[in-house]
RNA sequence: GCGAGAGUGGCGUAAUUGGUAGCCGCGCAGGACUUAGGAUCCUGUGCCGCAAGGCGUGGGGGUUCGAGUCCCCCCUCUCGCACCA
C-alpha cells in the first residue's frame, strides 16, 4: 500500500476509487448514499468534536513520554504498531524518544472494558485476546521504608501546611506492586527502573558514577531491544530499605528489567520464587531463600530455578504465616501489613493510556491552540473543522514535529480566548481514532449538524453483527468500545457496547501458502471476475472453507462452483410448468431450505452451498427436467451468494421485481419429512449393515428387520445380552 | 515462555454435537456424445485384500454398548502476546 513520494491526498482518493470499483464489481450490497471517508472534513469535523468532548471530560491529556520512534517514517508508533521491535509499516528497528503527546485515558475504563466482555456475543478467542491485552493483575502495593533517608522541604505538603518555617522530614518510602505478597518474607532486595523518580535520591555518593553510567546506557537503548534482550544487567544504588514483614535490610538495586511503565516502576525481588529475580540474584550473588515449599519440611533454598508453584504451595520461613497455603497467605499477609500501614490491595492493568498523537501530515489536526497567556485552549466547536491545509511538502523531517508546523499561515492563529497571537497544535490524531466511531456516523452520514442523530442511532445501533479480521481483536475493537462507553457516559448514547455480536473471518491462503505481494501469489479479483464471473468468484470464496477459519484458494477448485452455477442456470432455463413437481424432489427442496436458512446466520456458508449443490444434483439426476416450482425457491436461496445470476434467473421465471424484494422461501416441515429412515445396525459396536424402516419405528420392529438380514444376523452368535436403540438412527446388539 | 486455535482420503472440506466417518467440491479412472474437446453428461473413487473380512480421523492410554467428538499424557502446525512483577 505504501507508495513513497505520492501525495496522501492523491493516494487516498485513488484507493477509495479502486476499492469502490471492486466492491461494485463483486456486487457487494452496500448503501452508497451513506458512504463515509475519514479524510473528508465533513467526517473529521466530528472526530475533532469527539476529541473536544474527551478533553472537556478530562479524558484527554498531554504528557511527556517515551515513545517508539520510527527513524524511516519519522513518526511515533503505538506499542501495538511495533512488531518484534520493528515498525509495522516499514520494518525498520524502532528507537526510543521523549516527546509531548496527547493521550486518551483508556485505563480509566479498563475495569469496565474487561467486565463487559462476559456479556458480549463475541468469538471466545477475540474476547481472550482483549482480556490478555487489558491484563488485569490483582495484588498489593507495599511500601518499603528506605534506611536513613529523609525527604525535606520544598514539597507541597510542607509548604501548604502552614508550619511556619519548620521543616518536617519525612522518611522516603519505595512503593512496589506485587501479585505475590505472600512471598514478602523472601523478598531480599528491591529493584527500581532506571527512570524511577527517586533514583537520584537513592543513589549514594560512592555509587553515583556507576549508577549514572547505567542510567545513560539504558536511556540510549530503544524500548524494544530493552524488552527483547533478557540478559539481566543492573547496578547497586548504595541504599537499603527495610522489609516491613521480616524487618531485615534489603539492598536497593537498579535494573532495566523493571519497567517504569508498569506498576510503580519498582519491585520487591523474591529470587526464590520468581524466575527473573532468581536469574538476577544468581548473576549478582544475592541469596535466594525459600518461603514457599511443597510441604512444611521443604525449607531449603531453591538452587536450580525459582519455585513458582502458586496454588498448592505451603508457606515456610514466614513467621506466623508458616503452614498457610499460598492463596491463604496472600490475604492474611496483606491484611496484616495493611493494619500496620505498609500495604494495600491493588489492581493493576497492563493496558496503557492511548497515545493518539501523530507527528505526521495526513490526519485530522488535533483541535487545540496554544496561547502564551491562556495555555492550551480548545478550538470552539463553532470553528470546527480545523481543516488540514493542502501541503505540497508533506514529508516528516527529523525534528519530531509535524510537517504542519511549516505552514506558517495555518500554524499562527489568534487565541480563541484572549485574541492574542497563538499557535495551533501540529499533531494530528491516530487513524484508529477515525475508525473507532465510524459505525455511529454511517447511519447519520448525511447530517451536517450533528455527529450522529439520536433517533437514527436508536433505530440502527448498536451493530448487531460485526464481522472483521482478527488483526482488529485488540486495537480497533477495544478503542471503539472505549469511545462508545465515554459517549454513553456523556449521555449521548443509550448503549455502552457498540458491537453486540462479533465474529472474525479466517485467513484465506493460496495453494497452501500465505498470500503476499513478495511471493507474488495474491488473488487479483479482476482476473477471476474476468475468467469465471463475479458470482462464481464470490460463491467460491464462501465455499472454499469454513468462514471463521479461512481456507485454501485453489484456482482449479473454482471450476466446481462455476459448474454448479451453470447447472443452476440450465435448470431454470429448461424448467417446465407442465404437471406437478416431484414429491421426492420437493422433500429435498424443503430440506435444503431448512439447511441454508440455518447455515447462513451461523456463518456456515460452505455447507449452505454444498447443500444447494446436492439439491441441484437431485434436480437433474438421470437427466430429468426440473419443474419450475422446484427451481424457483432455489434461486432465492442462491441470491445472497450469486446475486447477478439470481436476478437474471428470477426474471426468466417471470418476475418483474428484484429477487431481493421477493423475501425468503418458506420452509414446510411436513414437506421435508421423510417417511422411511435408514437405521444403522451394529453388533457389539461394529456396524454390520443398515435396515430401511418406517420413520419412528419402535425397537422390536427394527430388531426384527435387522435379524431378517442374513448379513447382519450371522454376527449375532448368541442371544443378545443387551440391545441399544436410538430412534431413527441406530440399533446396537450386544451379544 | 504464556495464551488461543487447529491436526480427518491425493487435495479443499463435511459429520444432525457421543450414534453408519468421508456429504459437497477439486483431482483421478472408466464410459457416453463427438471430426475434435482443457466442453457437457453418466459411473466409480479412504487404505489393504480375489473374497470373506480387516484397518482407518497426528501418536499413546482411558471412559462407554458405541469416541473424529468426552478425560489424561505426548507430538506437530498456525496466530496473538512476551522481562507486566
Amino acid at each position: 500500500m505504501k507508495r513513497p513520494g505520492l501525495h496522501p491526498q492523491k493516494w487516498t482518493v485513488d484507493n477509495i476509487a479502486k476499492g469502490t470499483r471492486e466492491l461494485k464489481m463483486l456486487g457487494i450490497l452496500y448503501d452508497w448514499d451513506r458512504e463515509v471517508a475519514a479524510c473528508d472534513p465533513d467526517y473529521y469535523k466530528w472526530t475533532q468534536w469527539l476529541f473536544l468532548l474527551f478533553y472537556e471530560r478530562g479524558l484527554a491529556y498531554r504528557a511527556m513520554s517515551p515513545v517508539n520512534w520510527c527513524p524511516v517514517d519519522k513518526t511515533v508508533l503505538a506499542n501495538e504498531q511495533v512488531i518484534n521491535g520493528a515498525c509495522e509499516r516499514c520494518g525498520t528497528q524502532v528507537e526510543q524518544r521523549f516527546l509531548e503527546q496527547w493521550f486518551f485515558s483508556i485505563t480509566d475504563y479498563a475495569g469496565r472494558l474487561l467486565d463487559n466482555l462476559d456479556r458480549l456475543d463475541w468469538s471466545e478467542s477475540t474476547k481472550t485476546a482483549q482480556r490478555n491485552w487489558i491484563g488485569k493483575s490483582e495484588g498489593a502495593e507495599v511500601a518499603f521504608r528506605v534506611q536513613d533517608l529523609m525527604e525535606f522541604a520544598g514539597s507541597a505538603t510542607v509548604s501548604g501546611g502552614g508550619m511556619s518555617g519548620e521543616v518536617i522530614p519525612t522518611p522516603v518510602e519505595l512503593r512496589v506492586f506485587t501479585t505475590r505478597p505472600d512471598t514478602i518474607f523472601g523478598a531480599t532486595f528491591l529493584v527500581v527502573a532506571p527512570e524511577h523518580p527517586l533514583a537520584d535520591l537513592l543513589t549514594t555518593d560512592e555509587q553515583r558514577a556507576e549508577v549514572e553510567a547505567y542510567r545513560e546506557a539504558a536511556a540510549k537503548q530503544d524500548i524494544v531491544t530493552r524488552k527483547v534482550n533478557k540478559d539481566k544487567t543492573g547496578v547497586f544504588t548504595g541504599s537499603y530499605a527495610v522489609n516491613p514483614a521480616s524487618g531485615e535490610l534489603m539492598p536497593v538495586w537498579m535494573a532495566d528489567y523493571v519497567l517504569m511503565e508498569y506498576g510503580t516502576g519498582a519491585i520487591m525481588a523474591v529470587p526464590g520464587h520468581d524466575e527473573r529475580d532468581f536469574e538476577f540474584a544468581r548473576k549478582f550473588g544475592l541469596p535466594t531463600p525459600r518461603v514457599v515449599g511443597r510441604d512444611l519440611h521443604d525449607t531449603a533454598p531453591p538452587t536450580d530455578a525459582a519455585f513458582t508453584e502458586s496454588v498448592n504451595g505451603v508457606m515456610v520461613n514466614s513467621g506466623q504465616f508458616n503452614g498457610l497455603t499460598v492463596p491463604e497467605a496472600k490475604h492474611a499477609i496483606v491484611a496484616w501489613l495493611a493494619e500496620r500501614g505498609s500495604a494495600k490491595p491493588v489492581v493493576n492493568y497492563r493496558l496503557h493510556d492511548w497515545c493518539i498523537s501523530r507527528q505526521r501530515y495526513w490526519g485530522p489536526p488535533i483541535p487545540i491552540i496554544y496561547c502564551d497567556a491562556c495555555g492550551p485552549v480548545p478550538v470552539p466547536e463553532s470553528d470546527l473543522p480545523v481543516v488540514l491545509p493542502p501541503l505540497e511538502d508533506f514529508k516528516p523531517d527529523d525534528s519530531g514535529v509535524s510537517p504542519l508546523a511549516r505552514d506558517e499561515a495555518w500554524y499562527r492563529v489568534s487565541c480563541p480566548q484572549c485574541g492574542k497571537a497563538a499557535r495551533r497544535e501540529t499533531d494530528v490524531s491516530d487513524t484508529f481514532l477515525d475508525s473507532s466511531w465510524y459505525f455511529l456516523r454511517y447511519p447519520s452520514a448525511n447530517r451536517d449538524d450533528v455527529a450522529f442523530d439520536p433517533a437514527v442511532t436508536r433505530h440502527w445501533l448498536p451493530v448487531n453483527s460485526y464481522i472483521g479480521g482478527n488483526e482488529h481483536a485488540v486495537l480497533h475493537l477495544l478503542y471503539s468500545r472505549f469511545i462508545t462507553m465515554v459517549l454513553h457516559d456523556a449521555g449521548l448514547l443509550e448503549f455502552e457496547e457498540p458491537f453486540t455480536r462479533f465474529r472474525a473471518h479466517g485467513t484465506i491462503i493460496r495453494e497452501g501458502a500465505k498470500m503476499s505481494k513478495s511471493r507474488g501469489n495474491v488473488v487479483n479479483p479482476d482476473e477471476y471476475v474476468e475468467k469465471w464471473g463475479a458470482d462464481a468468484f464470490r460463491t467460491y470464496l464462501m465455499f472454499l472453507g469454513p468462514y471463521e477459519e479461512g481456507g485454501d484458494f485453489r484456482d482449479q477448485s473454482i471450476s466446481g462452483v462455476r459448474r454448479f452455477l451453470d447447472r443452476l442456470w440450465a435448470s431454470v432455463h429448461e424448467a417446465t410448468r407442465a404437471g406437478d413437481p416431484d414429491a421426492a424432489v420437493m422433500r429435498k427442496l424443503h430440506q435444503t431450505i431448512r439447511k441454508v436458512t440455518d447455515d447462513i446466520p451461523a456463518l456456515s456458508y460452505n455447507t449452505a452451498i454444498a447443500a444447494m449443490m446436492e439439491y441441484v444434483n437431485v434436480l437433474r439426476a438421470h437427466e430429468r427436467t426440473p419443474h419450475a416450482r422446484e427451481v424457483e425457491p432455489l434461486v432465492q436461496l442462491v441470491a445472497p451468494f450469486a446475486p447477478h445470476a439470481a436476478e437474471e434467473l428470477w426474471e426468466v421465471l417471470g418476475h418483474d421485481r428484484s429477487v431481493f424484494d421477493a423475501g425468503w422461501p418458506a420452509f414446510d416441515a411436513a414437506l421435508a419429512a421423510e417417511e422411511s429412515v435408514t437405521v444403522a445396525v451394529q453388533v457389539n459396536g461394529k456396524t454390520r449393515g443398515t435396515v430401511q424402516v418406517p420413520k419412528d419405528a419402535e425397537q422390536p420392529a427394527v430388531l426384527e428387520a435387522a435379524m431378517a438380514d442374513a448379513g447382519i444376523a450371522k454376527f449375532v452368535t448368541g442371544s443378545p445380552k443387551k440391545v441399544i436403540y436410538v430412534r431413527n438412527r441406530l440399533l446396537n446388539v450386544v451379544v
